[in-house]
DNA sequence: CCGAAAAAGATTTTT
DNA sequence: TCTTTTTCGG
């Protein structure tokens, strides 16, 4: 692409951030106003100005994002530029794959997702003889992560555990490096502490990648901050992109402090402000910003609408959830009688337990629909299970991963046999996987539980074996017959469906010849990327619908409680947060609005009386008084 | 070691 | 209500 076609089409604010190239840029990036379409124009117009692609690393949050990018580059540029772009999450997997063996790790590394971490947690918890307790070792992990992510000492953050959660979680720290594992906020952390502490590592790093490129800046957190000040260095040339009225992840650790302090950070950092909107009807936009404008802490833009009035923002109220399921189904179907198209209508709500009301609904009034749930593919069992084999080929410390597998499917390997052989493999200090045929031969157990040891000792010789000389499609399929886990599978439940989970698995498995990369790729991966956007209405939470646009949308349940959720308003914070995630919600829209609240609404299988959510009144217009609809349709 | 049963708790979840 | 997690008995 020439050097001014680089910049048709856009607006004045948009060519300002595009044509800059030097120094520090601060991008507010309004809700629907060509965010994407500016990052990639500039990275473009870097590369068709000189600058070399390997220069440029880009950082997204999600691999969809980074994806997106690197698509939409490639259609500019004609050809593969070899731009870094990738979360930054898997920034810091490449950096460690490199950088690994400074702190002692080998670049074959395990990735630690949540369930593994908190396996390990409970783990340490048990060798310390405190007794967990409901949930204990959810909210260590949450402990533990949130204060790396937010860069503070474990005993500033008030979690109110019955005991110092500190010789716990040192000791998971010590049994996740024997296992050379790195769980999600190592991730960062250790790239961070490592730049941090090495001036020519960092030198090193900041010439590898002289252009720096950030998308949802606001979303960061204080170690994902720190960690790209030190790539950046003083007058890095460092763009930022975000929006601070779309801040939803705070309880992540994310810190909208940092888009708002970018110009203390750099003062020389030019700003734009992208107000354009090129997404929603100037009705939807007024309701966002009458909404958002309540909250104090942000930067105030004036979102301008392209699009004509359009319809103004309904508002209905119901007597109870059914009802206004009910409501929302019919107001679909007419929708689509009109000749809409199910993909383009979205339904968003605050909780999951709010989609099984209106999957009734939808399912009595025959509306076709897709749930994006939080069950992500490969948090499956079978998948995590058939990776695990994997994970124990590439790295056999991974204590982890043989827990996981070595008695799937049953052969009679306990807890308590398990216990034993990692104790055995930590006094040899010898890799869990290989303590195996060694504990075999010294019998460490007898019965049923040798036997166990035995054949699973087998099994795993036998798939290291065939490893050697196979693609990983081929080694997992290898997997499943030498194990039996199909067969297994079949016997239970839900087999059938996780048999095809696992097939879906293996064929999408395109011939990686590093296993290691394979699975860095998987952990790094929440779900299949696969576009059922076929004709379907979208149900799911409103964090999800961040990114995405419908032509109609529809939000229920806006009553306090709920929509502010009940866990979020004590703090003047909580409710800006909430009232930001009603904001991202109404700007998903193009064409029309419908949010609704019912007096009544079951909850955990009791009916609560219901109050309208404090957010309604901020929307509503004097000009456009509420429409109030009764729904008289049974159920 | 495994299944049944009881108890408790139940936002949001980019990686 | 329903799901997850712990405990207890065979």
């Amino acid at each position: 692409m020439s050097r001014d076609l680089i910049l048709d089409g856009l607006n004045p604010q948009q060519k300002r951030a595009v044509k800059h190239t030097k120094g520090p840029l601060l991008v507010f990036a309004g809700a629907g106003s060509g965010k994407t379409r500016v990052i990639v124009h500039r990275v473009a117009n870097l590369i068709i100005r000189g600058v070399s692609p390997k220069e440029i690393l880009c950082l997204t949050f999600t691999n969809k994002a980074a994806g997106e990018m690197k698509d939409r580059l490639r259609a500019i540029l004609g050809e593969e530029a070899p731009v870094w772009a990738g979360t930054f999450h898997a920034f810091g997997a490449w950096f460690l794959r490199q950088e690994a063996s400074r702190i002692g790790y080998p670049s074959s590394f395990a990735i630690y997702d949540e369930a593994d971490q908190r396996s390990l947690i409970s783990k340490c918890l048990k060798e310390l003889d405190i007794k967990p307790g409901r949930g204990m070792s959810g909210a260590l992990a949450w402990l533990a992560n949130f204060a790396r992510d937010t860069m503070q000492d474990l005993n500033e953050i008030a979690c109110g555990l019955p005991f110092d959660p500190y010789p716990v979680l040192a000791l998971y720290e010590k049994r996740k490096r024997e296992s050379h594992a790195f769980d999600f906020a190592d991730l960062i952390f250790a790239p961070l502490t490592m730049l941090s502490s090495d001036e020519d590592l960092r030198d090193a790093y900041r010439s590898r990648f002289p252009y720096l490129l950030v998308d949802e800046y606001q979303d960061t957190n204080p170690a994902q901050y720190l960690l790209l000040m030190s790539l950046a260095g003083d007058g890095g040339n460092l763009c930022v992109v975000g929006d601070d009225d779309q801040a939803i992840y705070g309880w992540r650790g994310a810190d909208v402090g940092n888009i708002l302090k970018f110009r203390d950070d750099f003062p020389r950092a030019q700003v734009v402000v992208l107000e354009q909107n090129y997404r929603s009807t100037g009705a939807i936009l007024e309701a966002a910003s009458s909404l958002i404008c309540h909250n104090r802490h942000r930067v105030p833009k004036d979102l301008k609408s392209v699009r004509g009035r359009g319809k103004e923002v309904a508002v209905r109220e119901f007597t109870d959830d059914a009802m206004e399921a009910a409501g929302i189904a019919q107001a679909i179907e007419k929708l689509i009688a009109s000749g809409a198209s199910p993909d383009s209508i979205g339904v968003l709500y605050r909780v999951n337990s709010l989609s099984r009301v209106i999957e009734e609904a939808f399912a009595q009034w025959r509306i076709p629909y897709t749930v994006y749930r939080g069950t992500r593919f490969y948090e499956n069992r079978e998948i995590k299970d058939l990776l695990a084999y994997l994970r124990i080929l590439v790295n056999p410390r991974d204590e982890e991963a043989l827990a996981r597998v070595i008695n799937v499917p049953h052969r009679g390997v306990g807890e308590k046999t398990i216990d034993i052989l990692r104790q055995y493999a930590r006094d040899r200090r010898i890799p869990i996987a290989y303590a195996v045929g060694e504990a075999v031969i010294d019998r460490v157990v007898s019965g049923a539980q040798l036997k166990g040891l035995e054949e699973f000792h087998r099994i795993y010789a036998e798939i290291v074996c065939r490893a050697g000389m196979n693609d990983i499609a081929s080694i997992l399929g290898g997997i499943l017959e030498v194990t039996g886990y199909e067969e297994a599978l079949k016997t239970e439940p839900d087999g059938e469906d996780r048999v095809n989970n696992i097939r879906e698995l293996i064929a999408s498995t395109v011939d990686v010849r590093d296993i290691g990369r394979y699975l860095e790729e998987k952990s790094l991966m929440s779900r299949l990327d696969k576009d059922a956007g076929e004709e379907r209405v979208s149900i799911m939470t409103l964090h999800m619908s961040k990114g995405l646009e419908f032509n109609y949308v529809f939000i229920p349940g806006l009553e306090e409680g709920i929509l502010p959720h009940s866990r979020s308003m004590d703090t003047d914070r909580g409710i800006e947060e909430e009232r930001r995630l009603l904001y991202v919600g109404i700007t998903r829209a193009k064409k029309e609005v419908s949010l609704s609240w019912s007096k009544y609404r079951t909850i955990y299988g009791r009916e609560e009386f219901q109050t309208p959510s404090t957010f309604l009144p901020e929307i509503l217009q004097e000009d456009a008084p509420a429409v109030t609809e009764l729904c008289a349709e049974n159920s």
